[in-house]
DNA sequence: GCGACAG
DNA sequence: ATCTTGTCGC
C-alpha cells in the first residue's frame, strides 16, 4: 500500500502537468461528455462461510456511467459504462484514487466516432489543496480537457452568489481555482473549476451553457440517472 | 491540538 | 456516496 506522502507526491506531479488554458474552442465543439458514479455492494463467497462474518464478506463496487450529449443543445448522443471493485476508501482530498479508475475505464469504452474531446466531471478540478482534484487527475490521464463541478466546497473561499446566473471567484492560497455558480434560484450554488486543457473563464462558461431546467448541469445530471439506472439493475440482479 | 473535509 | 417517506417551496 502507498503511503499517503506518495500520493500526495502523484497528485502535485499530475498538477504540475495540467493545462489551465484553452485547448479547445467553445465555438467549435459539438460534443460533451458527463461522468458520475454509483455504489453497491456485491455478496462474495456466495456459497461458502454461510455462517461466517457476512458483514465482511461484500466487495464494494463502483459503477462510473459517461453520457455523451450534443453541445449546446445538450440532445442526448451515446453512453458507455464500467463496473470495477474498489480497494480504496474516501478520503476528502484523495477522491480520484477511489474513483479515477473507473471513470477512465468508461470514457474508453466509448465509440471513437462519439468520443468528445471534453468530459465533465462530479468533483473538483483545481480546486483542490494539491490543485488535482478528480477532474484534473482524469485530464491529465486521458490527456483530454475537463471540467469539474462540485456541490460542495473541499477548499478555498469566495463570496456566495445570491441571484440566478451569478458566478463569483473562489481563492485558494492566493490563486484563483474557480467559482460557485448560482445555477438556479432556491438552490445553493455549484462549484465549477477546470480540471485539464481548459482556462477558467471558459469552464464557467461552457457549464452556464449546459444549464438547463436543473441545478446541475446536464452532462453530469444524466451521466448521474444514468448510473443508477446501471445500479438497479446490479442490485435486482441478486 | 482542533476543526474541516469533493464523493 | 449510501440508507430512506413524506413533504415544503420554487
Amino acid at each position: 500500500m502507498k503511503t499517503t506522502e506518495e500520493l500526495y507526491r502523484i497528485q502535485r506531479e499530475i498538477a504540475s502537468k495540467a493545462l489551465i488554458e484553452d485547448k479547445l474552442s467553445l465555438k467549435g465543439l459539438k460534443l460533451i461528455a458527463g461522468a458520475d458514479q454509483a455504489f453497491f455492494y456485491e455478496s462474495k463467497n456466495a456459497t461458502e462461510n454461510k455462517d461466517e462474518d457476512e458483514a465482511k464478506d461484500r466487495q464494494e463496487k463502483i459503477i462510473s456511467a459517461v453520457v455523451v450529449l450534443e453541445y449546446p443543445s445538450m440532445k442526448f448522443i451515446d453512453y458507455s459504462y464500467s463496473v470495477l471493485p474498489v480497494d480504496f476508501p474516501y478520503i476528502p482530498g484523495l477522491l480520484s484514487f477511489r474513483e479515477a479508475p473507473a471513470i477512465i475505464n468508461a470514457f474508453n469504452a466509448l465509440e471513437n466516432t462519439t468520443k468528445p474531446d471534453l468530459l465533465v466531471i462530479d468533483g473538483g478540478g483545481i480546486n483542490h489543496p494539491r490543485f488535482a482534484g478528480l477532474a484534473t487527475h482524469v485530464g491529465v490521464v486521458l490527456d483530454i480537457a475537463t471540467v469539474g463541478v462540485a456541490k460542495t466546497l473541499l477548499c478555498g473561499s469566495g463570496e456566495v452568489p445570491m441571484t440566478e446566473g451569478e458566478a463569483r471567484r473562489i481563492k485558494y492560497k492566493g490563486r484563483e481555482i474557480g467559482y460557485y455558480l448560482k445555477s438556479k434560484k432556491g438552490c445553493r450554488p455549484i462549484i465549477v473549476a477546470p480540471g485539464h486543457k481548459i482556462s477558467l473563464q471558459s469552464s464557467l462558461r461552457l457549464i452556464r451553457n449546459c444549464i438547463r431546467k436543473h441545478k446541475l448541469p446536464e452532462p453530469t445530471r444524466m451521466a448521474h440517472l444514468y448510473a443508477n439506472r446501471i445500479k438497479k439493475e446490479f442490485v435486482q440482479l441478486k
